[in-house]
DNA sequence: GCCTGTGAAGCTATTCACAGCT
DNA sequence: AGCTGTGAATAGCTTCACAGGC
């Protein structure tokens, strides 16, 4: 057994790698060393080789990592043995992002079903995702066997759709809404607050500008 | 001198503070307790004074921390002396949502200019912002002053552009793009990368179903 | 020589726990 | 009694540095 809970930066990165190896692959590329990888990921080699270490892979010495079989043993990780199936909920610009960016991407992972209150945006199909009214939710959930839902929504309702979904059995959600939820210990949040990343980054570009113009 | 750099981590919750304690205000409160702070931003209560000893305000044992002055020490520290001017690359869904978004908010931090290579997209307002093709960046950039970059353009452009932006003079940028960026390290870079977010998500989520089933 | 795998060291971030105050 | 501010302890993450292998 090794699905000890990985650290999640751990799989964040693993995640990354993957997709940086299947590029490589397509251009032909056998064989890989950690530093590659690590200048590629913009990583240290040290970082990469702990991380590959987690998946219990081991490359070679004299060739490095074998392009195809890392990206498969990061994947018997990452992806589990069933196919896992997400929820969207809040059709707006954010969302309609999100279905356009995901849609036929990567088979163990997709968007089944959107949702929206609003009547004009619903009972239609958008990049290949059946869009409900909220009211059908917990059902398309639990007959799709939804375990992630992506939170689009205005902050007002973040906390409303939150609760609806993991009463409908998610155990994963990825919030787009600038508010932290409140959810019981099971369920894994991911927040991705834009304001707050615009505010930290501009944050730190204003170092960056005192220390240029400090020096 | 309290402006030596904060670590990233505390400058993103120091955000998150503020927007709460706005919230607060809004609703007539004129005092708050690092305790209820603490569940309303989903942190522990010791982690919420350390934050705040960072800004350099001290609260009092009675009463709590004041909002209202609060919510001043956090800006004094985020927000510097001068307003920020942001630039958004690429106006396509996510791009709108950002627009959308970011209308009217804080006026010490706003988009001030988009670009897009599509010519149908631009010589023309959204949101209030006027959006101008790709090659009018480093002009606009220049004159505006603009020291923010947000990318929210295909894989394969997110490192050319964020060349561009830096070249143009910025300083710090939102990367959109699941790709990481090369750049210079005087550039703060901040990755809202989906993708890794949501497999990451994913493989909790499993993690959590698995560890109920088990038990 | 240059790689990987990894124990140990180093760093950073968070939490504990308590003195001091009202 | 219940709060804040903070030194000290802890936990978590990353890097160092080197043994082992080709």
């Amino acid at each position: 057994m090794l699905d000890k809970r990985l650290p999640d930066r751990t799989v964040g990165r693993l995640s990354l790698y993957r997709r940086l190896l299947s590029e490589l692959r397509k251009r032909g590329v056998s064989h890989v060393y950690s530093h590659e990888l690590a200048k590629a990921a913009g990583v240290t080699a040290a970082q990469v080789r702990r991380d590959v270490m987690a998946t219990g892979y081991s490359g070679s010495p004299t060739r490095g990592y074998e392009v195809e079989e890392l990206a498969a043993s990061i994947g018997k990780v990452l992806d589990g043995p069933a196919r896992q199936n997400v929820a969207l909920v809040g059709v707006g610009n954010l969302g309609r992002a999100m279905l356009a960016y995901f849609s036929g991407r990567r088979p163990n992972l997709s968007i089944v079903a959107a949702f929206d209150s609003d009547p004009g945006r619903v009972n239609r199909v958008i990049n290949g995702v059946r869009c409900y009214p909220m009211g059908e939710l917990s059902r398309v959930v639990a007959e799709e066997g939804i375990t992630v839902g992506v939170i689009a929504v205005p902050t007002t309702a973040a906390q409303e759709v939150a609760a609806a979904l993991i009463r409908a059995g998610v155990t994963g959600l990825l919030n787009f809404a600038p508010t932290p939820l409140h959810t019981p210990p099971h369920v894994y949040v991911q927040d991705m607050d834009v304001t707050t990343s615009l505010e930290r980054v501009a944050y730190f570009a204003r170092q960056s500008s005192e220390k240029n113009t400090g020096a």
